[in-house]
DNA sequence: CACAAGTGTTAGCATTGGCTAACAAAAATA
DNA sequence: TATTTTTGTTAGCCAATGCTAACACTTGTG
């Protein structure tokens, strides 16, 4: 029915997590996201269902494939939304806050022209 | 909780209808934003709860002082998120659609960059 | 080894916000 | 006038998504 927000920010943090450690638990998404481990613990069982990521018997949390690919679509809405918003005036900080709400909403259509928008 | 996006595009709604009809009843909005009409008449008791709007005995809505206010800093939002997009080269379709959405999610600070830049 | 701390899960609550079914009242029409 | 249509409401379903309380298992440390 929805767009799934929380879906894709747990997406891209599990993929910036996975970036700088290799080893993702339930746990560091808590401690990244500022969730508790009940929320995080329901929202990694349906990312897996969803055949989004696999954990380990260890705990071990990995993106699958289309995880990875979802994941890293989401990271760079937020990269090129990022950037846009500072051309057009935005402080780093004020972007980033804004392009991590936008990323979620916008159209393929409009990420397109936002490309398109840097690139020229 | 939430910045409860729904609710801002009731208003919006109302707001626009308003405009060109004088008399907005339920069903109106129904028509607009393709929801049933229990659906509609459970926001429409939000709304009146929250005093955004009245409701007259025949069933014209009218927005409060403040339900007028908040409607137009919406309106308000789209116009200018939209002109904006168009400026980045999105053609007005997709300006719009996506404004729709980005509308209820960035903070008065965007915003207000957002409007510095249209006018500059 | 024993107890504490860390981690994950289960159960269950709350809110938002869509829906259908079914009913009631008002308005329009035959 | 009588019947049909329109409109609004009530009841209750469902999914997403946050939370706390409480339990269980693992790990690490005195």
């Amino acid at each position: 029915m929805k767009y799934r927000e929380s879906e894709e920010m747990y997406l891209e943090t599990i993929y910036l997590l996975t970036q700088k450690s290799q080893f993702v638990r339930s746990v560091d998404i808590c401690a990244e996201l500022g969730y508790s481990r009940p929320s995080v613990s329901r929202a990694v069982g349906l990312l897996q269902k969803r055949e989004y990521i696999v954990v380990e018997s260890n705990g071990n949390i990995l993106l699958t494939e289309t995880g990875k690919q979802r994941a890293f679509e989401i990271y760079e809405r937020h990269g090129v939304i990022t950037k846009v918003l500072v051309k057009l005036g935005a402080n780093e900080q004020l972007a980033d806050e804004n392009a991590c709400r936008i990323e979620h909403v916008i159209t393929p259509e409009l990420f397109e022209v936002l490309k398109d928008y840097l690139n020229k």
